[in-house]
DNA sequence: AACAACAATAGAGTATGCTCTATGGTCTGC
DNA sequence: GCAGACCATAGAGCATACTCTATTGTTGTT
């Protein structure tokens, strides 16, 4: 599929998509046998992709942090040890952002009590 | 104590501390008596205060939010509805974070469990 | 008085992640 | 064959959140 369709499966725009895809994070292909133009060419893995990015971005991750977790999935970059290396990373660091969110749910948590029972400065 | 004190305590540079200042997070106040400088002076909320914005922003808070929710705290600007309802917001947004952290944790697995398994691309 | 250390303000610069504009070429249907 | 939709690239612009520089003034020590 052409970049416009890829956009309106993925609810990403064509910018964004040709943005991330100068960021390394995906990768169209051309056509050989079309010399006419030298348009992009995307695949149901890209759109699988896309909603990975989007759902990583949501997270917190960075560009970046996505793009390696995509490496270490889809590419031959890693070697194994390297791929289970950055992906046991990634989840730590989810672990502790989950720790985080929950301090900051009792501090909140707090804060409402003490807005309830006004003890508010 | 003056932005230095406060800087080495929070371990937030001076520069950043002005910056939150202009943001309205916090606010620093002149003590009348002197009349020869315009130094700001700091107290022990602010401590508070700067230690919160640090939390608040790991766990994905913007600036803009994190002002809302000090002032839903420190602040007489909103009134005890409007406190609850933002508090509310925020716990609310947490809850869908962790949902969110948990799915990408799963995939993660998922991914992990591929690559031992040799069924990446 | 000299001089380092610290203060304030204004504003420039940086990194990230888009978002949009400009330009020019291509494709499709009438 | 031509309008209108679509494609590519380069690069400008924008929002967020700092981070740093320049300048000028103050404080504290010697």
């Amino acid at each position: 599929m052409l970049i416009n369709e890829l956009s309106k499966k993925t609810g990403i725009s064509a910018h964004t998509i040709r943005f991330y895809e100068k960021s390394g994070l995906i990768k169209g292909s051309r056509n050989e046998e079309i010399t006419s133009n030298n348009y992009f060419h995307y695949d149901e893995e890209t759109v699988e992709k896309l909603e990975f990015i989007n759902d990583a971005k949501s997270v917190g991750f960075t560009i970046r942090e996505i793009g390696q977790v995509i490496d270490a999935w889809y590419n031959q970059k890693f070697s194994k040890k390297e791929k289970l290396f950055i992906l046991d990373a990634k989840l730590e660091a989810l672990d502790v952002k989950i720790k985080e969110i929950r301090a900051m749910k009792k501090k909140l948590a707090q804060f409402k009590e003490d807005v309830l029972h006004n003890r508010c400065y």
